[in-house]
DNA sequence: GATGAATGAGTGTTCATTCAT
DNA sequence: TATGAATGAACACTCATTCAT
């Protein structure tokens, strides 16, 4: 898949022939994404990715061997670890596990969750029952780190008397399951009947984190977060 | 196909035919329903509805004008009115309103997140951006019903002091979010990896009803839930 | 076809019930005259037949073996001999052969040329290549009497001396065609533009008679037809 | 399929699969005539179509959107713009007003008449009812101009005093009347029994100009045509 | 490598016809 | 006799996929 073919002649970053050639198969990507993400798998045609994508539909037949193909590499390439980096981020924070995992909401709305990569989610999660595999490389790629990012959250929180005893795997949920929530609600009912969740996703967000550390936190003196703190979180 | 032998002797009820005609709507929804919680609308055959419910195509487009159409009865027949008994049955319950809100998942987990009719919801989000107008009719006859009985809930928490003070428009989605969740699971990563979410679904619910009221109750001295109650519910 | 059952009890002219029975074949025939004129055989639906003529789709089957039967059943109905009573009436009458010949226009238009029968022929030449069979029945039944009939005139009118000698075989279309140009062109054109023609009816057989009177009478003395009769004829 | 052998050396004209893709709405629509003309519109089944220029039914649809609008490109194709020319040619005539009338039915019969051509109006006729929008194009494209291409020699005729005076409007249609009565039995009863007419058409239209003339001319010296000239016209 | 014309299996839908009641 | 629910063959149309150029 993309063969980078030797570039002929140019030791040089390349023509910008080459570059096309190259870029090819992310402009497809691209094209697809967002097309599968407001169409759906089905309703989405070739010849409109293809289109999209600035080129015929005989050469995305050329980088991807079938629309499902399509569709796989459409998820993969657009799930796939970021946690590496954000392991790193979170295990550097300074401050209490409160604060890390309200962060860990930010960073999570702002790189995920207001962007197109939501859009997947949702996308996976319609389509699964159509794509088995590809929920096993997300249960692999996505769901298994970031279980384990939130559980090293929620464990940094136990050990440092921040958070009552809990059972980990139970509560690990606790946290996801908002995320997932709101990239559903945001790609369905959100897309169709704007105002239905009655408030923006960051007060959403703001609002579960509260009820959560609020039944996490061993003492809840820290106010939930500061009182006026829309933009905040 | 289940060749409902003539009743015998009574008057009534009518011929055979007659009762097939009153039946036969029903049966298709049902095979319906099945189908298209199964492998989603794009990829259910309206051949393959009208041979699970044992007629031909033919008959199928006698009782829906489209496949567009059957879809949208599907979800109408499936979701609407349960609340008006739900509502009598919590109104009378007698208890903390930590029971009444346990009692509440449990009820839904019973007739609603066990049953196929857990499908629906999964298929409805899945579908939203090509149903528009079906999600306008779930907004009005589960979305807003679904938060006007919870907010009930939490309106008699606050009332008789057992809940803290809260903004109700937002802690209505803490509540709502776990059952979401937890049908789109069950219907996608759920159906393809079968442990991934670590626990039963009724675990599931039990720690998310501890943690909320963790956060939510005054003197969170009642204990969440009898410590070994996995079972119980 | 038709099967008139013997009135079991009643001597008499028959009960509501069995007027109905006999009446039956007449009301599907006509509701089918008025739909296979007014859409044409493919467009038109066997079920609508059955509605208008207020019977089930069922009991038009009981009546006609196919919708193919049906339409040819209409067809023969409606075309056949008037030319019998329409010969003596010609036979009879008093006048100049140019008489006869405006007369016999006037008649023809007032008895098929105005009413629905028009619209079987205009639906008989539509159908022809579907229905060769009718076609030739439509020749014996109507072409060759209508041409014997034009053909008497024009024998008249020479025997005369109030015609010019003329080829009688050829001559007898000169008359026809405008029958049938006025028939198809009033159930095609004329129903979609109305004033495609620029005048009524009822002038262009005047003008055409006219027109055909000035080629073929020996002295075209006598005045076409009085100048200002436009109703008159 | 008729595989053109690859143009060997020149350069001209662009290669196969070009030179096909402009020869296929044409083969289309040329198949399409044929059948149309044939079976009517609602028996040609659009595989045929397809069939018969030699591609399959979806390159049928990648020029024409719908079989209705094949139809109507049909009817598009093959009938307008032949009036300029003609009108040029008449024009230029030189000889009596009797001669231009002749010449006209002569060259329409040729042209138009005698070719599948004549077939687009029976199929016009027969299936106005169903291409309302058709029937106007048809009165705006042919119509019209036909009328007015009539009435201008019907004027040359009163102005050289050839002919009588008449009401132009009208007599338009005594002439145009044989050549619509003559497509039609040609495309309908002349289909299914050949010599229900009894004569060819060359005699038919031949005997009504002589009619028409007959009517028209003011001093009807000029013989109507030499009497034997049947192939003459 | 890139194209886009061509394909044809597959789909939703219709409707004349049947037949149990 | 009359019904109308059921049928299923037939049809128009779609679209992922192929392949000659």
């Amino acid at each position: 898949m993309s063969p980078t073919p030797p570039s002929p002649s140019s030791a040089a970053a390349g023509t910008k022939r080459e570059r096309r050639k190259e870029a090819r198969p992310g402009e497809l990507l691209e094209a697809a994404l967002d097309l599968f993400v407001e169409k759906g798998f089905a309703a989405t045609r070739v010849d409109e990715v293809a289109a999209r994508a600035g080129v015929s539909k005989g050469t995305l037949f050329l980088y991807f061997p079938s629309k499902e193909e399509l569709f796989k590499a459409v998820v993969r390439e657009n799930i796939a670890g970021r946690f590496a980096e954000w392991n790193d981020e979170l295990e550097a924070f300074v401050g209490t596990t409160s604060e890390v995992l309200r962060y860990c909401y930010k960073v999570w709305w702002e790189r995920i969750g207001c962007t197109k990569a939501s859009g997947i989610t949702k996308l996976m999660l319609s389509e699964a029952q159509n794509f088995p595999e590809i929920v096993q490389f997300y249960q692999q790629e996505v769901i298994l780190p970031g279980q384990a990012l939130i559980r090293r959250i929620l464990e940094r929180g136990v050990a440092r008397s921040e958070f009552r005893a809990m059972n980990l795997d139970y509560t690990v949920y606790v946290v996801l399951a908002p995320m997932i929530f709101l990239m559903l609600w945001k790609h369905s009912i959100g897309a169709c009947v704007p105002d239905a969740l009655g408030m923006t996703p960051e007060q959403y967000i703001e609002i579960q984190a509260d009820n959560i550390l609020h039944g996490l936190c061993v003492r809840p003196d820290a106010p939930p977060s500061p009182p006026s703190s829309t933009g905040t979180f």
